[in-house]
DNA sequence: TCGATACCTGTCCAAAAGTACAATGTGCGC
DNA sequence: GCGCACATTGTACTTTTGGACAGGTATCGA
């Protein structure tokens, strides 16, 4: 396991090698260079030093390496954590977490894992209940499907087609149709790309049939 | 570390067996008992067999115990995940998940990390920036589409058919299919409603960029 | 026990969507 | 002028989708 620190500051290398001694350093993210097909690694980027707005490009840069990013800030916020995970990173903590916290935190993203503060995550997970369809909709229509129905519905809005959907509810092809048909008829719109926006929030230019 | 198996079904204690030959089981949360004090523990819970107004309730009983609770569904869905991660969960998988998935997991979990499908942690970070104010990142693949094709994608985006599209852009239907064929290709979907999602930056389970 | 409802499936059909192969015309840079 | 990318359309074809019509089962409440 590989550790590439991307830093500015020279300073905060102490802490890092003192978690992996073995990481290496660089300064910008265009210094890595292209990806080693060799071992995997983790990339640790400290965006305290970046200008807002270009953060979330480098973040996107370090992420197209093809290791997984750990985005460090020196006040993390919550917006910005959201927007950069969003970007592809796989962690976000405090550029000053301590060296048994980043050895977790490197656990945690090497197996595929996803970390955060413990504040933060949830109120990310509280937040998220706020956006997805649950048992309390955001759009009241949804209330008229039946269970499976919804599950059909949330299949579409991914954008399975009904084959995919017969595999994954275990049902035959024809059954997802007869499940679509009422859908479609339930909540007014015409086909199941409508639907898929639809059930994302995004209004259509002929959803009013 | 302990690993505490809650399940009704005995044919998936093989399963895990494998991957913690030393994990115990249960057939309910109330048969867990008390909390022993001594080392940590994750907590495996089985909700394929309960009734979906009950899965919320046992998750947060699991949670209650003190353990990181790991949920495990038949059918992983979105609006599930979101609700019983929520209750405390910090994983959330399939039922039928490899032992060595699930070793990685409790790695994660073990370390305050947090883990679901890559598909749904995609989903799941897209949507949590829309309920955090952040400029919209626009697609750098959008640049690759010569200006008609933007047309045409913009119009799929609001769910337009091809003849409604063929009317607007006064072109032939054939034209529009053209068009959408070049699309599909450059931006590396595979149906008008995966182009309808993407073009709302709201990602697909079947896309792989 | 009798509906009502949800869930599941079948056959058949028609429309829509998507692909393959091919062709024409236009504008733009070298 | 030549090459090239773009836009346009054609024929012909396969696949997907959606609907019409016609059933099965299971559950749940009156």
């Amino acid at each position: 396991m590989e550790h590439l620190f991307i830093t500015p500051a020279g300073k905060l290398r102490d802490r890092w090698k003192q978690a992996f001694p073995r990481g290496r350093a660089a300064v910008q993210v265009a210094d890595i260079g292209e990806a080693t097909s060799g071992p995997r690694g983790i990339v640790w980027l400290d965006i305290a030093a970046l200008a807002p707005a270009e953060r979330s490009a480098q973040v996107q840069a370090a992420a197209a390496f093809g290791w997984p990013v750990v985005v460090m800030a020196a006040t993390p916020g919550e917006s910005e954590a959201f927007q950069l995970l969003n970007q592809g990173a796989m962690g976000y903590c405090h550029l000053k977490a301590a060296p048994e916290q980043l050895r977790e935190i490197a656990l945690v993203v090497e197996h595929g894992g996803f970390w955060m503060p413990p504040e933060l995550m949830q109120r990310f997970l509280a937040l998220s209940t706020r956006v997805v369809p649950t048992e309390a909709p955001i759009d009241p229509e949804l209330n008229e499907l039946t269970s499976r129905e919804l599950m059909v519905a949330e299949q579409v809005a991914h954008g399975a087609s009904n084959r995919e959907i017969s595999e994954a509810l275990d049902i035959t092809e024809r059954t997802v149709k007869a499940h679509l048909s009422a859908i479609f008829e339930k909540l007014g719109v015409r086909d199941r790309v409508q639907l898929a926006l639809a059930m994302n929030n995004i209004p259509t230019y002929t959803t009013v049939n």
